[in-house]
DNA sequence: ACGCCGCATCTGTTATGGCAGTTGGCCCGA
DNA sequence: TCGGGCCAACTGCCATAACAGATGCGGCGT
């Protein structure tokens, strides 16, 4: 088949398509740990040559979304509970530093936002749907991040969670008791008053939470 | 050419050799910033074809150690004075942290091993090696982070030690006068002392230092 | 019944070639 | 002398095919 397209735009090409909706699915723990993924197979599925899909498929492995096994093999990873460890507290390090650095950014806009957003936080909690819940958990936070005008920063924060998606699916499935944002609201009150300790143990904590348990 | 060996190893595949080869030159500030690279000169230079050399600087620019034009050309990154100091904070924010997980487990034969590499650091400024400073001085910290047990932390700092690679060579070559590794000195003090304040202090001064004049 | 071996199939790796957008230089005209 | 446009070489993207290690399953021997 050599009836392809070439845009110029690389962000629109094949295997930038690819990745950014594995991306999305991995970060959205749409993949349980451990699944195996054929390069034939994501082709397949996406209409693809294996060379566009492999290039996704490597990235995503680049930023520890995948894991490779030393035969080549690639699947969703499946993590230790020091893994865990790690990766939360790098979303507690780097996450309150973001949103220290939204909170003299934040208006009245944003916080209204953000209590829309975790309206739809606390409906899927009550839905018990596990994606929803990750993806609007994690709209949240990047919509405050947002703010913190740190692209880096943001994009290592988002590289974290993209090591957690499939993790935090397993947690959200096996937890499935309603529990709602409670730390949310701890971090728009804080965000109101401008209360900047109480924002960073906020964030902190909300960060902690979940995986707190995972770990036991 | 079909005369190609395929080890089941792959960190030992041509795209993953061409990778690190690549990968080292750059965070080591071998290559200027702004510098482009083509897909069939790397492969010329490293006797691959594209492919594995397409993969090599796909990977490089998930990392952001390479920036990719609109038009998929590649070339090591020109930054920003606010890129440069957004990634200046997050090596103080990965460092510190890094650092201070490393002192419990800092014994005297770590703490000899740094003063050997900082005499290394030392020479290397001696001598107006702008590319043996940057290694011997992303070695020296390297051994105290190890000693963190933080395998993801450690991975996000290396990941910023490579987006500053070209432009730490810019820096380092621009300020040519000497200056003695007196941060480091501090650090090691630190750690003998088991002082934990001093240690982040130092750390964060060490990593702030040199790019604070990069920025003006 | 159990374990082990071999083969068919699956899967990743790479070289290659065709295609299309990009670039840079050269020439022509004003 | 300068500016614009045209063309050839350059460059990246992708499909494909040949190849080799990995996998798993069925059958054979014990």
């Amino acid at each position: 088949m050599l009836t392809h397209t070439r845009p110029t735009d690389p962000s629109s090409s094949a295997h930038d398509r690819v990745y950014r909706q594995l991306r999305t699915r991995i970060m959205h723990g749409e993949i349980a740990p451990g699944q195996a993924l054929t390069l034939r197979g994501i082709g397949k599925e996406f209409d693809v040559s294996m060379t566009p899909a492999r290039e996704a498929v490597r990235r995503l492995v680049a930023e520890g979304a995948l894991f490779l096994s030393s035969s080549g093999r690639v699947s969703t990873p499946e993590l230790t509970s020091d893994r865990i460890e790690e990766l939360a507290a790098l979303r507690a390090l780097l996450e309150v530093e973001l949103a220290s650095r939204a909170l003299p950014r934040a208006h009245m806009a944003l916080i209204e936002r953000l209590q829309t957003i975790n309206g739809n936080v606390a409906q899927a909690v009550e839905n018990r749907d596990a994606v929803s819940y990750i993806r609007t958990n994690l709209e949240f936070h990047r919509t405050l991040y947002l703010r913190a005008q740190a692209p880096a920063m943001l994009a290592m924060a988002e590289t974290v969670w993209l090591q957690l998606g499939p993790t935090m699916r397993a947690l959200y499935s096996r937890f499935r008791k309603s529990e709602p944002p409670h730390f949310h609201r701890l971090i728009i009150a804080a965000l109101k008053a401008g209360d900047e300790p109480g924002l960073r143990l906020a964030v902190r904590s909300d960060v902690t939470q979940g995986l707190k348990m995972l770990v036991r």
